[in-house]
DNA sequence: CATCAACCCTGAGAGC
DNA sequence: TGCTCTCAGGGTTGAT
């Protein structure tokens, strides 16, 4: 599920190309709907009229979001679960229009002859056009990697809240990017309990916090993220989990069995010794 | 304000 | 082998 490390290494991919195909400076030819319910707004129809034309000027990402600068719109991508991209070109070596492959929801179609594809077998992914971003992305969260997120900025919001640590870092308004992997994987670094309540936490604490997130979320770009599930992006963080998905299996650092609750509705892994449980 | 269930979906893995 | 059942997981919405 593609968290903060892995929609930054798709930005990059789209950014910078991998066959030398880069987005940027493209212009869009038309557009296929295949799944309504992927397009979050506008309507289909106006989604396809209004990108017809556009160029793309750039590509961004913003928490988990893709955002495609056009010349008019901004297009922004969101991936949730399941959801993929890939460029390629429209014919095959025959020269035969390529078929589209199962899953393939929304279709961009560019003057080059390529297209872009937006692939999401469990159609929880959406796509928004939209003249100002801000209406979409505006509630969220500081960037944990941006330069000018200090540690004091993350003990004030945390502070502000007495929620379960866990929870609350996965809640993008109040930090951006997280996910379940690098939650997990930053608490543990940090030997913090998932059930930690958020204003309880010391100045130390915090600061061992916020460096474990911009830890974990660095190691997890330079590994091009994580390849999990059924969904390979070519990353291998995965190789490097300390307790995500480990459950039974040793803490690399202690050798106590990695334990695994459900905390906030979400799968939650850990070392119940190295994060001892809170009073 | 915090918590929680339901919802949206499909494929993987378990159980039979 | 092949069927059915359960469940994960990000984010939103509505209820408690």
């Amino acid at each position: 599920m593609p968290e903060l490390p892995e929609v930054e290494t798709i930005a990059r991919y789209l950014r910078d190309g991998k066959d030398g195909v880069s987005l940027v400076g493209q212009r869009i030819s038309t557009a296929e709907v295949l799944w309504e319910r992927s397009v979050a707004e506008p309507r289909p129809a106006e989604f396809i009229g209004r990108l017809s034309g556009q160029i793309i000027v750039g590509v961004d990402r913003r928490a988990k979001f893709l955002v495609l600068h056009l010349s008019a719109d901004s297009l922004l991508i969101h991936l949730r679960m399941s959801g993929d991209l890939r460029i390629e070109p429209e014919r095959n070596e025959s020269g035969q229009p390529r078929a589209f492959a199962v899953h393939d929801r929304v279709i961009l179609h560019l003057e080059s002859g390529w297209r872009l594809v937006f692939n999401d077998p469990r159609k929880f992914g959406r796509l928004w056009l939209v003249e100002d971003e801000v209406s979409v992305l505006g509630g969220l969260g500081p960037e944990p990697l941006a330069p000018g997120f200090s540690a004091e900025m993350l003990y004030d919001r945390l502070h502000r809240h007495s929620r379960k640590l866990k929870p609350l870092l996965l809640d993008q308004k109040v930090l951006a990017g997280m996910g379940n992997i690098y939650t997990d994987e930053a608490l543990h670094l940090a030997r913090l309990h998932p059930n930690q309540l958020s204003s309880l936490l010391t100045v130390v604490e915090v600061q061992r916090l916020w460096s474990a997130i911009r830890t974990v979320l660095e190691e997890g770009i330079r590994r091009n993220g994580a390849s999990i599930d059924w969904v390979y992006r070519g990353g291998d963080f995965q190789n490097t989990f300390s307790v995500y998905q480990r459950t039974g299996l040793l803490c690399p650092v202690c050798g106590t069995v990695i334990e695994r609750k459900v905390v906030g509705q979400r799968g939650t892994h850990f070392c119940p010794v190295c994060q001892p449980e809170p009073e």
